[in-house]
DNA sequence: GTCTTCATGTCGGAT
DNA sequence: ATCCGACGTGAAGAC
């Protein structure tokens, strides 16, 4: 057993006590596998019958319970949690809570087959392209790219609906509210928009136009409608240059 | 080691190699451990340095590369992808892949401390209440909830704009159309309802007045700005009945 | 804390 | 396959 490796094959009760206390002591991430069953009450409430899962407990305070399908957990809780477990009525039980919101995961384990603590502290940072961010990067650097003359004046800007994405002016002086999403969009982010170029109409002198253009890959025929109805735009844009 | 249950400790590539591939063909969920990078490209693209994070393989495709905090995954595949494990360099590979849309994840492990492989084969269903539909369902029990007089006419009535959560009447004959949400709400829900709303008058008869009504424990003060302007109203009620 | 919006959102249901 | 909206959404940034 390596240092910082914690690993049991079919513990009892008071084995994967020890293991988890430890983990919990040490910082490390642990997993448990077995046959358990899920309660959990707080925002909403579920009962979870027996089955074979996966259960994560990170440092954190984290708890994940995980089927043997989909990306999601059947059940979680999220960091910050704080988590006891115990031995009951010969049962092994990870008892996770919180309070704001009140909220309360009890794993129940009818058998544990396997236990494992690891250090998992990690100092990397997730460096991702594609964002919102690099479309917004793209028109900055590039106004063009939004149409002839467009002129940025800035991001972020204030309404009372909301921060507008950008901020700007179109040659012949009208505000241009931008909204950027980086993927095909449907009515929602029409809807959005619509708030924005709303409530500058309001905020700004009377006799000023505002225009409200959609920056995304591609629209919903939806969307496309919405946006005609509320006489906003649409311009085809990713947060990459094409290949 | 027990019936589908396959443990390695400090496994070289090899061993790593052996064990995903027979978890594979038992449809087994894999947890590896161990220092590793990672690379994604697809929807969009992300870099990630070396660091001792635990790697979850499950039966159904779905890939989740998890580090010692958050709930959420630093990497991952969606169920439905295909993935192959290698040893290239002396170092043990995972790489998913799919396509519509293409993407690719690739785990490169430069040590690992500790591979398993479970069976997790779930058949529990999980319950689940404080949702939509039960606050759908207390006021299709309930309708004076809402108000005295309203009549429920029908759920997941279609209009153009997408489909009302429940469509009714008033003491008055006047449409009203309900928006449900389980939490408190903010603009995004407003700009929902406002799109039935209109999408219904543009529908019916000139002169038919149609309501709009948001149901929700609560609202943000921006919220209720938007619902003052656009003549939509709000109740609070929550999902199940306060206790 | 609350509020607002982004996300490789994921997921399910309907077309 | 796309579209649409719910989700115990989670996570981040602003206030």
């Amino acid at each position: 057993m390596t240092e910082n490796l914690l690993t049991a094959v079919a513990p009892d009760g008071e084995e994967a006590l020890a293991l988890v206390e430890a983990s919990e002591e040490r910082g490390l991430l642990c997993t448990l596998f077995g046959r358990c069953r899920v309660v959990y009450d707080g925002r909403a409430s579920s009962r979870l019958d027996p089955g074979d899962r996966l259960v994560v407990l990170k440092p954190d305070g984290t708890v994940l319970v995980h089927t043997d399908g989909g990306q999601q957990p059947v059940n979680w809780q999220p960091p910050g949690c704080t988590h006891e477990a115990a031995v009951e009525d010969g049962e092994f039980v990870v008892r996770s809570h919180r309070s704001s919101p009140s909220e309360e995961l009890v794993v129940r384990f009818e058998r544990l087959r396997h236990a494992t603590a690891y250090d998992v502290t990690d100092p990397a940072e997730l460096a991702l392209t594609g964002t919102e961010e690099d479309l917004r990067q793209r028109i900055l650097d590039d106004p063009e790219l939004l149409e002839p003359g467009f002129e940025p004046r800035a991001t972020e800007r204030e309404t009372p609906a909301g921060a507008v994405d950008i901020y700007g002016e179109d040659t012949d002086g009208n505000v241009v509210v931008v909204e950027l999403k980086r993927r095909r969009v449907g009515p929602d982010a029409v809807s959005q928009l619509n708030r924005y170029v709303e409530a500058l109409v309001r905020d700004l002198h009377a006799g000023t136009t505002v225009r409200g253009v959609l920056v995304a890959p591609s629209v919903t025929d939806t969307a496309t409608q919405l946006l005609a109805e509320r006489d906003l735009e649409f311009v085809s844009l990713t947060p990459a240059p094409d290949t």
